[in-house]
DNA sequence: CAACCGAGTTAAACCGGTTTAATAATGGGA
DNA sequence: TCCCATTATTAAACCGGTTTAACTCGGTTG
C-alpha cells in the first residue's frame, strides 16, 4: 500500500510532453505549442484551460526538442579557467549583461587536464549561438575551423579572421605604465616573468621589451606561466645579486608567486625588490598583497563583448570589430623606490 | 572573381548535415549514422568512404538532434560560484574524472546576480544527466521540484531527499579541529565569523557552538558571508578591547578578508589575535596569507561525486548515498599561543 | 442566398539525427 | 538447382517540439 502510494521512482518518471497536455486538453499538440510560447491566436478560455493542466503535469518545455525546431538557442558560451580570478570577473558581468538582454550563459571549463579545443567542443554541441574566449591560447587556423559558422568574441587576445570579434586592452600601454612607473622609481634592473607561450604572454613580452628599450635598457625576461605555482618557480631561479630590483609579472596570480617566493625567502618587497602584477585583481586589492598593477575595466570589456555578439545574432552586422581599451595603472606597495646600492 | 572564391559568410553557412553526407556518398542517412557512431555492421570500404566524406564536409554531428534521438546526453552540470577558489579545484578534479569516464562536464556559474535556481535551470535544459551541486543553498523542497527525474550530488550540504546523494566532509569534526586548537594554545574568547545563511554555514556555526561549549566557552557569533569582502564587514565591526584573541572564519575567503582588515587596522597577526580559515584553498597556502585552515579533500570529494552519479545512470542504483570524509587541520602561521595579558 | 470573413483550431511537414524491422545481395551446402 | 544464412543496406518510425497552410464554422455583407 505504501509503495504504490510513493510517486515514481526518481529518473524513471517520463517527463510530460507537449503531447501529453494535448491528450488531456483534448486539443492538438500545435495549438499547446502556441499557447506554451505566448503567441496571439489561441482563445483565453483554452489558453488558461491549456496552461492550469501543463502546470498541474509539472511541464517543463524540452530545450533540446525546441532547439531542434527552431533555429535559436539563445545560448551563449565562454571558455573559462576556474582558479583565474580574472576570469571569474568577467564571467560575472558577462552573465548579469546575458541576463539582461535574454540570452543564457553556458560555461566551459579550461583546465590543466581539459583544454581550450575541448571546452569549445562541448560549448558548441551545447549549440551556443555565439562563443567568448577568454585569453584563447589556441592557433587562428585552428579556432576558425573549430567555430565555423558561430560568431567567436576574443576577449583580451586580437584575432584577425572573419567572423571573430575582438575586446582587449591595450596591452603594450598597459606594460609602458608599468616599466615607466618602475622607471620613475628609480630601477634600471627590471626583469619580467612572462606568461608561457599563450598569445597574450606574447604581447605583453614584446611590450615590455619595447617599454624597456625605449629607456635605453636592457630586457631580460624568465620564463613563467599564469598561475602562482609558475610565479613561485620563476622566481626561484632568479638571482637578485645581480642587480635586479624589479619584477613584472605576466600577471597578478604570477606576482603573488613571486611574492611567495620572495617572503620564503626572506627578501623584502618592495624595499630589496618591487613586483609588478596585472589584472588589478581581488587578489591585488588584498592589502597583504597589495599589488602594484594594471586594471583592465573588465566590466567594459564584458559589456563590448556582450554588445559584439548580441550585435551579429540579433542585427546584422558581419564586419569584425575590435576594441581597444586604455588599462590604467593603479599604483600600491609592491613597488617602491630603488634601494641605494 | 575574388568574392566569389570566397568562402560562404560565416555564420550563414549552413552546416553540413548527415544527409548531406548520404546524399554525397549516394547511400541512405541511416548508414551514415550507423557508421558515424562505429556501429557494426557497414562494409570497411562504405565506412572508409563515408568518413572520407564526413571529414572533408566538416561535418559534426548536431548534438541537440542526438540527444532528442537517443535518450541520453552524457553531460553533466555542475554549479559554481566562479570567484571561490574552493570551487574551482572540486571543479577541475570532477571536469577531470568525467573526461576520463566519458562524460562531459557544464558548469552553471551562480553570482550576485544569476542565482543557484537560475543555474540549475540553465543546466536541466542543456538536459544533464545529472548535476552536482556546490554549496546548494536552496530549500530541499525546490531542490525536489525543480531536479524532478534528475539525480543529484550535493557537494558539501547534506540533503535528504530521494534522488539526492551526498558528498561532503564532517563540519562538526573540521570545527572541532580548528577550535581545540586554538583552545590548546591558551584561546579562551573565539569568536566566529559565519557565512551568511546557508546550510553548510549553519552547519558550521551549530559546529562551533557545540566545540565552544565542550570546552565551557561562551560562543560568539558576528554575521559574515562567502567573500572577502564580507570577513572585512566583519572583522569591522569586531571589537577586540573585549578580549577576543581569535577568530574563526567560515572559509578561507572570509579570514583573508578578516585578515585583511586586521591589516589596515595594524592589528598583528597572530601576535595579537589569531585567525583561522576553511578549505585550504590556493589562497591559504599562499605564504603571505599562511591560513591556518582545515582540509576537505577536494580530490576525493570529486572521486565520490562523480562515481556517485554515473552508479545511478550506468548502474542500476537507486539507493541514496551520503559520504561523509575526515577533514583534517592544516596548521600555517596565523595562529599563535594566545599574547600574554 | 451566395460569397466572404475572421477567429480558433488542426493536420502535416520539418528540425537532424537514431534505431529497428525489412529487404537485397552474396555465398555455401545439400 | 534450390534454399538457407550471412552480410550490407534501406525505409520508416521516432524523439518532442515549432510553424504554417488549410480548414471549420457562426456571423456578416452585397
Amino acid at each position: 500500500m505504501t509503495s504504490k502510494e510513493q510517486p515514481p521512482e526518481r529518473g524513471t518518471r517520463r517527463r510530460p510532453t507537449i503531447r501529453d497536455i494535448a491528450a488531456e486538453a483534448g486539443v492538438s499538440k500545435g495549438l499547446v505549442s502556441l499557447i506554451l510560447n505566448g503567441n496571439p491566436g489561441p482563445s483565453a478560455e483554452t489558453t488558461a484551460r491549456v496552461l492550469a493542466i501543463a502546470d498541474r503535469l509539472g511541464y517543463r518545455t524540452d530545450r533540446t526538442a525546441s532547439l531542434l525546431a527552431r533555429r535559436r538557442s539563445r545560448m551563449l558560451g565562454i571558455t573559462v579557467t576556474p582558479s583565474n580570478p580574472f576570469h571569474a570577473e568577467l564571467v560575472e558581468e558577462i552573465q548579469r549583461i546575458a541576463d539582461q538582454r535574454g540570452y543564457e550563459l553556458g560555461l566551459g571549463a579550461v583546465t590543466p587536464s581539459h583544454d581550450e579545443r575541448q571546452a569549445i567542443e562541448t560549448l558548441l554541441d551545447f549549440r551556443c549561438e555565439a562563443l567568448f574566449l577568454l585569453g584563447s591560447v589556441l592557433p587562428a587556423k585552428e579556432l576558425a575551423e573549430l567555430t565555423a559558422g558561430v560568431p567567436v568574441v576574443s576577449i583580451g587576445r586580437s584575432i584577425d579572421m572573419p567572423g571573430f570579434d575582438v575586446v582587449r586592452t591595450a596591452e603594450d600601454v598597459g606594460m609602458a605604465l608599468l616599466v615607466d612607473h618602475l622607471v620613475e622609481l628609480g630601477h634600471r634592473r627590471i626583469t619580467h616573468v612572462d606568461g608561457g607561450d599563450g598569445f597574450v604572454s606574447a604581447e605583453r613580452r614584446h611590450a615590455y621589451v619595447s617599454a624597456i628599450r625605449r629607456h635605453g635598457l636592457s630586457p631580460a625576461i624568465l620564463p613563467g606561466g599564469e598561475t602562482e605555482r609558475d610565479g613561485i618557480l620563476a622566481a626561484e631561479t632568479l638571482d637578485l645579486s645581480g642587480g635586479v630590483t624589479a619584477v613584472v609579472a605576466y600577471n597578478d596570480r604570477c606576482a603573488v608567486g613571486v611574492l611567495d617566493h620572495f617572503d620564503r625567502a626572506r627578501i623584502n618587497v618592495p624595499k630589496r625588490v618591487s613586483v609588478t602584477g596585472y589584472d588589478n585583481s581581488l587578489l591585488a586589492q588584498l592589502h597583504r598583497m597589495n599589488l602594484t598593477t594594471v586594471s583592465q575595466a573588465p566590466k567594459e570589456q564584458a559589456r563590448l563583448a556582450v554588445a559584439a555578439a548580441i550585435e551579429r545574432l540579433d542585427g546584422d552586422r558581419t564586419q569584425d570589430q575590435e576594441f581597444v581599451l586604455e588599462p590604467h595603472l593603479v599604483v600600491r606597495r609592491s613597488t617602491a623606490k630603488v634601494p641605494s646600492p
